[in-house]
DNA sequence: ACAATTTTGGGTCATTCGACCTATGTAGAA
DNA sequence: TTCTACATAGGTCGAATGACCCAAAATTGT
């Protein structure tokens, strides 16, 4: 019922938002990011997330050392790390500081999905919110990002008619009236996201 | 800059949700809600709050027993006190416990925000996210809350002429193209909330 | 008392929106 | 293969929306 509470690690913003938007509409909520692993730390004691998105190498605090204290300091907080190689040595590496499991960044999203729910103990919600098809929510966020439905058109090279039969199958099935609630809904159900 | 983070303890949800919606663009970002002392004291210390907004009258642990341990436990937050009435006996039992103020629940929003901001050793943000007028951000919010253009008319008793002109405005306050930007750039601002 | 702001109400206009309908191609699953 | 779901595209139609004007109470501040 209540999302996993998730913290993103990683000194790449860019990265970051991408996960921000990709983890939307799984069940989980990223309450917190960090730059660097001193970051990572201090927000890992005060927010007390389930499960930690931790890059390897960061500023400061490198993801490993990071992850070693976390798990000492906050053992209810698991570590998922994520790395641009998939270096054996970096894996048992990571192991050993108490991740529990190590990505490379080029995986699907489903792949971090799976990950980040096997580390809190959980099973991912399978069907659970995925209310709308990829495209609708892809639709539904750029109309909440400012777009109008002419631009979104425009944006991903279909017709007009084509958003606007996406939009109105989401409706449906948020069963939202306008397109105003249903971007409230679906922000509120985390299929699309706000931030940013 | 960053939001001053109020933790509300009263057990009566629908003044939470009511408070909730009145320090809604002050600057001011509730992390939590607590329904009784006990519940108060741990979210405190979970969420070390900036500000607890925590009325007298609670179950379990009542909010004058909470604050004193409160106060003990978690130093760096503080409480402004709310009670139904202004008796001297419970001002200065609040005082004793370490309230750092004390308010009656009739008072008004803007007394509630300068005690939060005095509470917090700060000074309330003025003019700040004040881009709109009370009737406008009161529309916004009831367009945001899923009713129609009409029906927020037919809610406020006035015409739907009005509803329409305020949201005008709004819209070219908040540099938005339609209700649905405004609504999320409203949000974002914090001048109307999408929880509850 | 006066000025400024807010709130209220009106009108017209083109544009957009959402409801409703059908239809095709492409997947993937049974 | 057949069936289902998805993405694509079109049409029509009435209603809602937003842009652009305007003006008069009511409130507030000075």
């Amino acid at each position: 019922m209540t999302p996993l509470r998730v913290l993103l690690a990683d000194d790449h913003t860019m990265l970051r938002e991408g996960l921000r938007r990709s983890l939307a509409g799984h069940g989980i909520e990223i309450v917190g990011e960090a730059n660097d692993g001193k970051a990572a730390l201090d927000q890992a004691a005060s927010l007390k997330p389930d499960v930690i998105l931790m890059d390897v190498t960061m500023p400061i605090l490198n993801g490993i050392d990071a992850t070693r204290q976390i798990r000492r300091t906050v053992p209810g907080c698991a570590v998922v790390m994520l790395s641009m190689h998939g270096e054996t040595e970096m894996r048992s590496q990571a192991a050993k500081a108490g991740a529990a499991d190590y990505l490379v960044k080029d995986c699907s999203t489903d792949d971090i999905v799976a990950a980040i729910y096997k580390a809190a103990g959980m099973p991912p919600p399978e069907t659970d919110s995925k209310v709308l098809t990829h495209r609708e929510a892809e639709i539904l966020q750029m109309i909440a990002d400012g777009k109008g439905t002419s631009e979104a058109a425009a944006a991903l090279f279909i017709s007009l008619k084509t958003v606007k039969n996406h939009l109105a199958s989401a409706y449906a099935k948020l069963d939202a009236a306008d397109r105003t609630q249903a971007i409230v809904k679906a922000a509120k159900l985390g299929i699309i996201n706000l931030d940013v």
